[in-house]
DNA sequence: GTCTATAAGTGGATAGAC
DNA sequence: GTCTATCCACTTATAGAC
């Protein structure tokens, strides 16, 4: 089901098999990151034998790399979206939906996203370039309404653009470590946080 | 020089190998984090064999699970200190000061505490007591202090002390995903930070 | 307290049959 | 496209000499 949604978020038609090796890569990458996740337990989850896996893959690397960018692509599609749909809305409505799309990215059945951001640190010390690309463009969305939020005097003007931007992303991703579904919905900790990072004018 | 600060914190005499090994462990965990981080590396950075090691710890865990409890212990006591030093200052100062010891503690030469909380979900998927404990010790230190602020109206009342404290230390700890010493002082982003999370009212 | 040597297992990756 | 079989480097950990 969310499967489905993220499917639909990223190329068109291609072999089912590669599509169920990175589902269940990044399903096991959410829980165990990129040192603890083998490809034995992804061959053994996906019912084949790890050697498979090289028919579709070259190595490792590109696994997960490839399950890294279809997660910020996601959740960077998901937020453009709600934008995109609050488009006449107040600003401080949009930097709402911005963050209940993140949020939501982030804590539904969407392990891509949780893997990207539990994979964050890659392997290798430098991450690929196709993934420092793809958390730039994300980066930017973010970029960009901020500096609509200051224009509209629903972030504060006269503090750092920069640090603003990694203030609310650190604290949003930071959520993973504790946040589980069920006490709060999703709805209730994206208001919560934008109350947080944009109060309310006093009435 | 930061490391004989961070002795200082914990016990007062003990073997100087044991030491030598855990600030070695933490260095490497702070950039490696746990799986990447191996013996055989602990070892060699310490000069000895692997073997060796055994005859100070029982095994790899213990190892990370000392340099994790150490980190959080050492953010721990820096953050009390910070409010003891500010204990007559006015609340929104005494807040400043805590976030200003946290950020110092985690970018500072403070291996064992950005360790932490690189190696914050461990090796086993649930903690051991020991990192659960210590952990929430000082998560109580924010609870008051979270507290604290919404009495004196430094933090919005009436938003959930909970979340708050969430967002606020998940917007701190996420800094070393980004955060890199020389473009920045500690202190400006630290002033940043609380400028964020408690607007100075307008005067 | 540190060493050499080694066990027992697992990691990613490849060759080649079917 | 998936399999069996295998390689080899490397992992944590132990045994026992010095």
């Amino acid at each position: 089901m969310s499967v489905a949604v993220e499917r639909a978020a990223r190329e068109p038609v291609e072999g089912g098999s590669r599509r169920l090796i990175l589902d269940t890569a990044a399903r096991l990458l959410r829980s165990g990151g990129y040192h603890q996740t083998t490809l034995r337990e992804i061959a053994e989850a996906v019912g084949i034998r790890k050697a498979s896996l090289y028919y579709h893959f070259a190595s490792k690397e590109e696994i997960v790399e490839a399950v890294v960018n279809d997660g910020v692509r996601f959740v960077h599609e998901a937020v453009v979206a709600a934008l995109a749909a609050h488009a006449k809305a107040t600003p401080r409505e949009r930097l709402e939906a911005a963050i209940g799309a993140h949020l939501t990215a982030l804590h539904g059945h969407g392990d891509y996203t949780s893997a990207s951001i539990k994979t964050f640190t890659f392997g290798a010390s430098p991450a690929p370039d196709s993934v420092r690309w793809v958390r730039r463009a994300y980066e930017e969305v973010w970029r960009e309404l901020v500096a609509e939020m200051q224009a509209a005097d629903v972030l504060p003007a006269e503090r750092a653009p920069e640090a603003l931007r990694n203030f609310l992303l650190g604290a949003l991703n930071g959520s993973t470590d504790w946040y589980r579904p069920g006490r709060y919905e999703v709805a209730e900790l994206a208001a919560e946080f934008a109350a947080l990072i944009a109060p309310k004018p006093t009435p």
